[in-house]
DNA sequence: CGTGGATTTGAATCACCTCAAAGGTCGTGG
DNA sequence: CCACGACCTTTGAGGTGATTCAAATCCACG
């Protein structure tokens, strides 16, 4: 894709219009508390400022410099680093809701290098711009602080699913991540238009590609799925659930001390 | 925070710890800027408590009411979920100089549960004591979320690892992360006095016992490592290194976009 | 249309796991 | 002080889930 485009570039350029897809409403961002704490209204732009990125297109890079956190409101954004030349490995998926760039808020750089899967939009936070007034900034480095422990937690629980779930596991508790709480509301199924490919999947999940390939066609087979290409409906959320959880009969609990 | 100030024996008693027999000194503590910032002298004890803990003590439990940050100044403490009943998941051991319990800072409640592995000396932080003056909030503040930052880097760079590595790549790289950076200084050989069973690093590297004890035979086979029981001695470093190194052949690259 | 990448499927192999059992080690109680 | 039990550690044998290699579509896009 575009990948020569300066990677601020679309920041210059106003968002007209919402994509068609529905954008997350501030009340369901992860950095809403960090929005409202900065006192900028939603369209505040001294601190908070909106920006729009193509499929394919670079927020930033590994090891540039720190120049804010971000929200997604809208689309997919992938964060991978770049082991050697022609490998990489993706760290998390970013969708809408969640922040973009957390882990560099101490260090001055980014650490992974983060992209759009599809059009995206973001809300990009200048959580270190020195015009924020002194009486705010408290409850702005307590929010931070709170995304911060939501951010290690998260990454806590993948880790955890890395080490105990098999591919088949991690493959259905993915998906169900992906299609939120709302999996209990609609018994009838859920739809699901995966903004990455198969690769990036199974390069997250830490598996295959053909070991992904695989298993999606043995839980279509099942009747679990029904999947064409990125398009995803989960038939049986019961059964998938049930699927996902760690199994319970391994004698693994740690010794006494 | 420096030890030529502690009166009580408990303090002075010297511990055979592993990974150095001394306790790590403020000045390489994770937390030392968190302790600056709250202006306590050596022995203020009104932020900054010390505690000591027998092998096998519970310093706190998964869901209990957050009551500080810890930092490790000598022994090992590990953390872990209890997933079922006799079943739980090691999350990460904290050597001296780390910290622990930071995921439950914005939390309210800790996450995991913490354990002595040995005894294990720790100062309790309480940055959320309501006492601490105004003026310094700020400044704790900024230093909790480098510590933060730092855990999640930590956990990120934990979760490339059980992603992409086999079983022998995590165990090398888990003793050359216990010997820390000083093993590039002594070509002579590092030793190692484990605090933690075999059971309890296959928990946390995700690989089966009875792997990690055939891979500990191969490298034992091959000259890389000396390992009787719980002491192992690392023989080659640069061979070591070289085998923690992850594959670097594969065609793992993530799609364009 | 043709091309390159993504996806899928097959076959064979391998790394790791599970099951089993034989030492070790340590703490406890007789 | 020793015997005992409980648990950890180690080793063997066998099974299997996942990988690797290979190749056939499928798909988007110039």
């Amino acid at each position: 894709m575009t990948e020569h485009n300066a990677t601020n570039e679309h920041w210059l350029r106003q968002v007209t219009t919402p994509l068609g897809e529905a954008r997350v409403p501030c009340s369901q961002c992860s950095m809403q508390g960090v929005c409202e704490a900065l006192g900028g209204d939603d369209d505040d732009k001294t601190f908070i400022r909106r920006g729009r990125l193509g499929g394919g297109q670079t927020l930033f890079r590994a090891g540039e410099a720190f120049h804010g956190v971000y929200a997604v409101t809208s689309g997919a954004i992938k964060t991978y680093a770049t082991l050697d030349k022609d490998e990489a490995q993706v760290v998390d998926f970013h969708f809408p809701g969640d922040t973009v760039g957390l882990d560099a808020l101490d260090r001055g750089a980014y650490t992974y290098t983060a992209r759009a899967l599809t059009e995206t939009l973001v809300c990009r936070v200048d959580v270190e711009n020195p015009h924020i007034p002194g009486e705010r900034q408290p409850r702005v480095q307590n929010e931070m602080i709170r995304a911060l422990g939501e951010q290690l937690r998260h990454e806590q629980s993948l880790s955890i699913l890395l080490r105990k779930q098999n591919a088949e596991q991690r493959i259905v508790t993915f998906l169900l991540s992906l299609a939120g709480p709302s999996v209990w509301a609609s018994a009838r199924g859920i739809d699901l238009q995966l903004p990455m490919s198969r690769k990036d999947i199974a390069n997250y999940l830490g598996i295959a590609v053909e070991t992904l390939c695989r298993l999606f066609k043995r839980l279509q087979d099942d009747k679990l799925v029904d999947s064409q290409g990125r398009h995803v409906r989960l038939l049986n959320v019961v059964a998938l659930s049930e699927l996902a959880r760690p199994a319970e009969h391994a004698e693994s609990e740690v010794c006494a001390v």
